[in-house]
DNA sequence: ACACCTTGCTAATCCGATTTAGCTGAACGG
DNA sequence: CCGTTCAGCTAAATCGGATTAGCAAGGTGT
């Protein structure tokens, strides 16, 4: 792309040295002795030309392209996935690195050619990335390669793992509606569902469940019903609708994503209650709409952006990295639509 | 990382010819002459080992890394960015090129410094992407060099953009809503607003007031009002509410935003009026929510994946590039919220 | 029979860095 | 005065390919 880069060579021919002491000057090391001066005039000249290192000619030699590959499932699925990348993006330029980005959409051909492609670029390690989570089958090719998973699982495949800590959440869900008085006509909607194509795709759903139920149970508390459906807006319309329109009279929902929430509220709506005056509603996720509804949206907000950050810090952090699974906290956001229960 | 790769040399090893012979072969070059058999033997050879090309070892003789660097001022501000990275990436990979992504976050040396770091890698030409579509100047590093603007112009520059087609828009939510029989109360909220912050930051708002006006104009009909306000759900809900209780009946609102007309359904829901029965709402930008409310909002959509294709797909075509701006059209996503008027 | 092409291949160089091996001159010790 | 040590540097090899220059064998034309 234009322009004759300037080299080590130019800079070494200006500051009358040879090539060898350019590049130890340059690079700081002191195993060679460089004496002052001509490290003083090795500096000067390179400042004086713009010298930039070619990256790419220093990776043949050291094996290292200061290149991260990102292979995901999906990128834009979900709206939020962006703040994964950002997280990862930014952890990476902490240290002088670059990321690669790619997305497989679910395809295993496209996935190992994607990781090819990145294979073939020297990438230093690999980002296999899972837009939910989820227990996944990374691609063969990345066997014995350092790699990080980020939002997935692979019991069979010895690399780290970042997902948010779904159980925890379920649990603070089950602590802030105790703590605002809640123990009767709390109804769970979404359930363990997740996606319903994806059998496996139920950890999320699982997980907030299990740290819910938990904690109301250790409260002397009990979720009166659980509802399963899937996890979109529709299905929150359609199942607090039905719910009402059998008489059900909750006093708290326990949404399992945001999406289900904003049916629900368009269903209390329609029921002409109140949020959070005659229902509390508590969720998870924390996408956009969560903020921008009214009442705004009490939830525990997927930690996207540590997400991405942690997984490329691991990635970064020298030494082997350890098949751990790190478990990232979902912050409880605290807005309007959780309040006491009215008596009666 | 780990495992010494196959390089060319093993494969002219086990195919017994010299490494010139093999490079010839593989690349299927035909100025030099080898015999079929040779070749056969080479290609074999490359297939039983695995051979995979370093690209990054090629790059350095070809200059050609088959990589291409995206900077952005922010990737996640808008929710649906990812689908102009997903847009680029996947033109990139039609073309075996691979895409490196990078936020300066509206910070110039952070901007040049993630230049320089593409630069270094020898990237092969720069999308240089802004999240709304505004002014901008690129980085004096980007001078002379292969580049694509993406969603912003940049008169003094020699590159060509890709934009949203604006103005075209604007006459299409006209025509609209000339075509569903509205030709009286027809307010506009948003107005030519866009970002607070940045006086550029008004093209959008420019081009599709222009282009509404106009084909209004054309068909007899006009604005009975603009409110200019803020694009966001805050400020629709209270522009909307203010129009109402200054006793104002609109009849239909072209919302500059998604997010206007999320906070005008609000403000129109609590003052008992019906989309679409009493009031038609228009938009623009098609957002995630927009398919979500209820009645599901007709808007016509910012075509982000096509923008992000069309940019890379402009970058890989041979040949040089032209200063030309390149309009985007913004389909219109036709749903409910858009009806005849009620007569009285 | 000799100059002249072709064909089919290889040796050597290059790309821009890093790194290893080795060389030179001064200081030092005895 | 001679061998040793050490500071300070350079030549050359290396990384994995692409590319240029050139060479040997066989065929052609005259």
């Amino acid at each position: 792309m234009s322009e004759r880069r300037v080299t080590m060579a130019d800079v070494a021919r200006r500051a009358g040295v040879s090539p060898t002491t350019a590049s130890f000057a340059l690079s700081g090391r002191t195993d060679m002795r460089i004496s002052d001066a001509s490290r003083e005039r090795v500096l000067a000249a390179a400042r004086d030309l713009g010298y930039r290192p070619n990256v790419t000619a220093r990776s043949l030699r050291t094996k290292s392209t200061q290149t991260i590959g990102l292979v995901s499932d999906r990128i834009t699925t979900t709206p939020f996935a962006g703040e994964v990348i950002r997280g990862a993006m930014e952890a990476a330029r902490e240290r002088d690195h670059l990321l690669f980005i790619t997305e497989a959409g679910g395809d295993r051909a496209a996935e190992s050619s994607l990781v090819h492609a990145l294979l073939d670029r020297q990438v230093d390690a690999v980002v296999y990335a899972s837009m939910f989570t989820r227990y996944v089958t990374p691609p063969k090719e990345l066997f014995g390669r350092r790699v990080v998973l980020l939002n997935c699982l692979a019991p069979d495949f010895d690399a780290p793992s970042v997902v948010p800590d779904e159980f925890e959440a379920g649990r603070d869900a089950a602590r802030a509606l105790l703590a605002a008085g809640h123990t009767e006509g709390i109804w769970a909607i979404g359930g363990h569902q997740a996606v319903p194509a994806t059998p496996e795709g139920i950890i999320a759903g699982n997980e907030r469940m299990r740290g819910l139920e938990e904690v109301l149970r250790e409260g002397g508390a009990r979720l009166e019903g659980v509802i399963e459906c899937d996890w979109d807006t529709l299905d929150g319309h359609r199942e607090v609708s039905a719910l009402l329109a059998a008489g059900h009279r909750p006093r708290a929902l326990v949404c399992l994503a945001d999406r289900v929430s904003f049916g629900a509220y368009q269903a209390l709506g329609e029921a002409g209650l109140s949020v959070p005056g005659d229902v509390s509603v508590i969720s998870f996720d924390d996408q956009d709409i969560a903020s921008v509804l009214r009442p705004a949206l009490t939830t525990l907000r997927l930690p996207h952006y540590r997400l991405g950050h942690l997984a490329m810090e691991l990635i970064l952090r020298p030494g082997p990295l350890e098949a751990v699974v790190h478990r990232v906290p979902m912050p409880l956001q605290s807005r309007a639509s959780l309040a006491a229960p009215t008596s009666g």
